[in-house]
DNA sequence: TGAATTAATTAACGCGCGTTAATTCAGCCT
DNA sequence: AGGCTGAATTAACGCGCGTTAATTAATTCA
């Protein structure tokens, strides 16, 4: 192993004291550095290829230059989260341009609190971005006792911490006025998750919500849970076509979740859209490919994960945003694998709606 | 802000020396310490909520204990890497028994030296997992010069760094062989990504390969290249169907561009299996649920994480393993994806091939 | 020319912890 | 009683860096 270098022998290198190494590496302001003198030091710094230990930086700083993400879901579902590449893509993006590392790190339900504050009082990092919380995580209210600069993506209404995410009730309730538009009535739901999860309860209410504005009576035994995965979903669908064969059209509200769907919709020898519409919800990179091309909810992505680090990082240099939580839009994107409920209930289905969405 | 806790404090509080408390809490060997004294520090410890400043201890001990996972592609690329899900999901789980957190960078391409060198020189981690480094990756090189504790993911013929993978080569060759058993023989290659990326390069030659174990041709115009996501497979699959509609077969290098080419191919009005048998690569969560279930080869990916953590671990100890490459056993996983060949030519078809099977 | 500023540089301390070498203390043997 | 041994504890240093307060050199002004 060769020896380290340090700033000291990029002083000595120069001629000039550790101080000033520290004054014109770091850009220091209100002090003034002679232009040679910078420049020796710039030269001695490339020639010995000088990288700054990020240890005695942070003691020093008292600041990481690091974030975190936190995922309270264990590595199991982890792994079945087509979603989670799109947002760490995001995030990778967006905090390289502030100069920070990211860590990741899963929480074990029931360690919420030790996991939060650990990892914040031992300036690990700076500040954290936690996915997917649960309604239930006790975690959240340590974290705010404690300051930590935190943001969620998604929302918990019993937290103050400040979160961005897209309105998922209403997003919901919008794919669910788009079935019915098409005159579908018996609409079965499949959640993304337990509701435990804010964002599977969220999109529940907002398939309640669709079939109350069309003065529909809401079925509950039309939802099943599913687990984040496929596999989950099919079963599901499965479950949900034996109990009821009438069904002609479902809401998943996760596209990976979707595809388990579909294929239980395909195996019991229905076509879609011909004799089965079914809406996603996320729009992860395939969904245009899956079945016949997935209607689903753009969700963006992208744009949360990276908003998620700019609120981070203003919060993170003692600013205090006005608002305490961002709201994305998120849009239907029609594709092939919804259509037209065919039979004759269709055309009074049809006027009846539109009368009702006038008086909305 | 509160005032953050010190071992001093611990130290003060139990009444003994800030070395005792470090001695306890590290549960340092070839130390005795009284066990009332042992229980009276970690009383101590406890009630104040002391945690140790990983920034403090890693500038002490000289080691971050953060190991990092640097991918290099885009986070546009991440963003739709379906696999990336699992590997993540095995790392996060290993990680985690070794009390060691994980750092993730991304590294943009041509900047890999100074990326590999600066995180490693900085001592933000004491070793990395590289995902995917491309075959003409110019940081591999400088990570051996600096005898930097490192574990490739994947196989770089060129370099001498440790490794785990799966013999991409001849597990494509499985694929392959199977599609050949079934009486098929235009069969068309969509790789995964660019053939800069060793996996692809290898699961290329797979294909080849089977072509010369039975005695075919290899046809070089039946491959096409695509770039990890779905909408290049789709892409591809339309291109290949459109330049050479005698195809009966397809063997894509990755489930998540199968997705893609699936869809071109029921667009085509094809039936899978009936018309068309497509073969995937990895074996995705999902993939069991893709079409009518896909034929596919299954990557342990979790296995593969794990056995990279393990292996980085040891020799971040020091030790110096014997084999510099892990290989796993991958297997070929038949769902309804691939069928028999209909059709005349069959019959003498499968028997030339069990003929050939049995020189080989 | 000497005093008063200002510019440029540095000495020295502290961040919180791990660890070596030194110290204290009790028990034991001669 | 004195010396010795080992067990238990601690003083003190260093990890590499940021930063304040102090020092020195250069410049200006009366």
């Amino acid at each position: 192993m060769k020896k380290r270098i340090t700033s000291q022998d990029v002083a000595d290198h120069a001629g000039v004291s550790r101080t000033t190494v520290s004054f014109v590496l770091n850009d220091v302001k209100g002090i003034s550095i002679r232009p040679e003198t910078r420049n020796r030091v710039l030269n001695a710094s490339r020639e010995l290829g000088y990288v700054p230990n990020a240890s005695a930086r942070a003691l020093a700083s008292n600041q990481a230059n690091t974030i975190g993400l936190l995922m309270t879901r264990a590595p199991h579902y982890i792994a079945t989260d087509t979603f989670l590449p799109q947002i760490l893509g995001g995030i990778l993006d967006t905090v390289k341009t502030y100069r920070t590392s990211l860590l990741i790190e899963w929480v074990e339900p029931g360690q919420q609190v030790e996991t939060y504050l650990e990892l914040a009082q031992a300036k690990h990092i700076d500040g954290m971005i936690l996915m997917v919380p649960r309604l239930d995580d006790s975690g959240l209210s340590a974290i705010e006792q404690a300051e930590i600069p935190a943001v969620i993506m998604g929302k918990i209404p019993s937290s103050k911490l400040y979160s961005v995410d897209i309105d998922n009730r209403e997003s919901a309730a919008i794919a669910l006025r788009h079935l019915l538009e098409l005159g579908h009535r018996n609409i079965g739901c499949i959640t993304n998750a337990s509701t435990l999860y804010s964002s599977a309860a969220q999109r529940l209410e907002g398939y309640y919500l669709a079939f109350e504005e069309a003065g529909l009576a809401p079925r509950t035994e039309l939802v099943v849970e599913a687990d984040f995965n496929s596999q989950s979903g099919y079963d599901a669908m499965k479950k949900l076509l034996n109990r009821n064969p009438e069904l002609t059209a479902a809401f998943v509200a996760s596209d990976n979740v979707a595809v388990g769907a579909i294929h239980a919709i395909q195996e019991s020898g229905r076509n879609i859209p011909d004799d089965f519409s079914i809406v996603g919800f996320d729009d992860i990179p395939m969904s245009a490919h899956l079945g016949p091309g997935l209607t689903t909810i753009h969700v963006p992505a992208r744009e949360i994960a990276s908003q998620s680090c700019h609120l981070l990082m203003r919060i993170m240099q003692g600013e205090a945003p006005e608002s305490r939580s961002i709201t994305l839009s998120a849009e239907l994107i029609v594709r092939n694998s919804t259509a037209v409920l065919r039979g004759d209930a269709y055309q009074s289905n049809v006027v009846s709606m539109l009368a009702n969405q006038n008086n909305v």
